[in-house]
DNA sequence: CCAATTCCGTAGCTTTCTTAATTAAATGAT
DNA sequence: ATCATTTAATTAAGAAAGCTACGGAATTGG
């Protein structure tokens, strides 16, 4: 079948949950054989699956007409492995084709950098990791990591809170434990991606995530955006004039080192030096006295990256995730107003930044299938 | 025939200026039968023509074997009238579907804004110089505009420079002249292509344009990127902290009110206030006393705007056009440094930042080959 | 002049997708 | 209950676009 109508079919499914043919026919403007012979073939490899009507009925109208059979991703297949590379511990999620919900990230163990060996200390963690999961066989282990990634070659450029990762064979770990088609994706194009795979119809935006460090990811028509480079929407280490912090990049005044967590607490305990240096104060204080003025600064710089970045790009909707949620709404709310004053399209129409969670379950799922179940190109 | 291959095949054509059906094959990855049937289509439309292989075997060792013969595109027939609309004036060429040098820009006039109705003088110009045109009957009429232009509805959103093309219906002024299909272009997006049709093989690269105002255009892959927006590659919009002047967009503090032409003055002139207030004074002193602070900051502000796009983006190519190509080599060279400074490739690797001219011709012409000649959908 | 090589076109086959027609399964009115 | 109506899915036939294989054409080198 042609692998362009097979893998629309697919995103198709992903986007609307459940369908019929005719139904998925119809949306993709291609013919109704067309789309059944695409169904057959994919419910042969087990990658759909049909459902009982009878539930389907329940919401809506009642529809004239012979009722037609539901569709739906694989759910009862072992599907993928989700892996993620946390700078304290390590997830796993058993993950199948359907419905990522982020509950499945049951199993963690953490490994300590002190190790003389983290890389064989990971793979032990590894290994007793898969002796509890459900399942052996897997279409696919997809691995999640901070920093800078080559998504090609599968390797960890540079990482500076895991730096045994950038020596590190991930895949010929992962490919030792479990002996299936290994991907390694970057952290904030998960997420992105996982977003886009929980609210279909948001198909441009610019995710910011917030965290250590702070990394973005853009999807521009559904689908994520990457340049000839391995690094995209580093929006971090773009300088903020007047910041004489060092980065961990090597670089001198990176918008990062002011508003990763370990930067806001050093601006918060600059500003206050009497009051304890950690994030549960940080976040109290802030609940009580607003958006200060150093943290307005810091807030400020960011805002200026993200709006060059929408402004470059053309877009103008920002998601935010990460550690900036777990804060005083105020303070997204300054950062949205300082993204609108530099936002170009703010002149013309309206920009958003909203925030959201984390999702990783479902960035993983949606790169598992767009990049082993229905690949561009055969194998 | 695939709209597809179709494509390719011209684009080919493009890059590569002369080949035969077999070489057009073997650089596509397509069987001999099929780039000879598309080559067939695509004479008959006298889209591409036929030469002599006399000339052509000129350069190179001699070949075994039976001689291809050599296709390009057409480049007697009339193929399309390019258009600038330029702030002093409005500049006209008619461009062959081959080879495009920019020495075709033979007609111009000019619209005096103080004008009562500048649309229909506009008009008037057109009128005039379409008859001292070789040809009546072109396969499209392009028009590069400056300002936010919305290429679909072809509306021109803004533009301080030229206030009034905002709310004339350009096409509808060029179709009433010539009754040809009419694209309107971003100016910074033909000026790209036409880098890129100039320098094929420079498929990533972001240009940044300096004149009245500062824009950029993006090429990923080969292709102009664009977001969902009519705006993109919009840096000159970023706001530079601590920078307070007015920008003709609403806004304060625009990078673009330091770097343009008109900002680059009024730094010049607040630094020397004695010296003459003209764009040659300032080329003269630049020449002399090189890259003096009040300059090296206005750099400096756009090279962060710049190093945050190519840090977004993922790419590590820089092409400068405009009006900075009209000062001392020192000043490309303090903006290239400072541009290493922010990139964050520079870590990596290597981060390059040329100066090139600007190439309108030969971007329209990619544009109007891509978008009329082997548009992606029927008509 | 003949072999080797490369180019171009024709013929026939395969894949993929479409239209048209047929069968299937539901609702609602009589 | 029966039958028209509506929507779904499948089957059949055919068109489009691509490929492989083959054969003639044009050139070089011996």
């Amino acid at each position: 079948m042609g692998r362009l109508n097979k893998r629309a079919l697919v995103r198709q499914l992903q986007k609307a949950g459940v369908a019929s043919r005719a139904g998925l026919a119809r949306s993709l403007g291609m013919s109704q054989p067309t789309a059944g012979k695409i169904v057959d073939e994919l419910l042969a490899e087990k990658i759909l699956e049909e459902i009982e009507v009878a539930a389907a009925n329940g919401g809506g109208a009642v529809r004239l007409g012979r009722p037609g059979r539901q569709l739906q991703l694989n759910r009862s297949q072992p599907g993928f492995l989700g892996i993620h590379l946390g700078i304290q511990e390590t997830q796993l999620a058993e993950l199948p084709l359907g419905a990522a919900d982020e509950s499945r990230w049951q199993h963690a163990f953490s490994v300590s950098a002190a190790r003389s060996n983290p890389a064989a200390h990971w793979e032990r963690g590894l290994r007793a990791a898969a002796k509890k999961l459900a399942s052996v066989k897997f279409l696919g282990v997809l691995l999640s990591v901070p920093g800078v990634v080559d998504e090609t070659s599968r390797r960890v450029l540079f990482s500076p809170n895991i730096h045994w990762s950038e020596h590190a064979n991930l895949p010929a770990i992962l490919r030792r434990v479990w002996n299936a088609p290994v991907l390694v994706v970057q952290e904030e194009r998960v997420v992105a991606l996982g977003h886009h795979f929980n609210n279909p119809g948001d198909d441009d935006f610019l995710l910011v995530d917030f965290g250590e460090g702070v990394g973005g990811a853009i999807i521009v028509g559904g689908k994520p955006f990457a340049g000839p480079l391995p690094i995209s929407g580093e929006l971090g280490h773009t300088p903020a004039p007047g910041n004489r912090r060092r980065c961990g990049c090597g670089a001198t005044g990176c918008v990062e080192t002011l508003v990763s967590t370990r930067g806001l607490l050093e601006s918060f305990s600059a500003a206050h030096p009497k009051i304890k240096k950690n994030w549960a104060a940080l976040q109290n204080h802030i609940a009580d006295k607003g958006v200060e003025p150093w943290l307005a600064q810091s807030l400020d710089a960011a805002a200026v990256a993200i709006a060059g970045a929408l402004n470059v790009l053309g877009l103008r909707r920002v998601v935010i995730t990460g550690s900036l949620m777990e804060l005083s709404p105020a303070v997204l709310a300054h950062l949205a107003r300082s993204i609108q004053n530099g936002a170009m399209w703010a002149r013309f129409g309206q920009v958003e930044c909203v925030g959201a969670p984390r999702c990783r379950a479902a960035g993983l799922v949606a790169i598992g299938l767009d990049r082993l179940v229905v690949p561009e190109k055969k194998n």
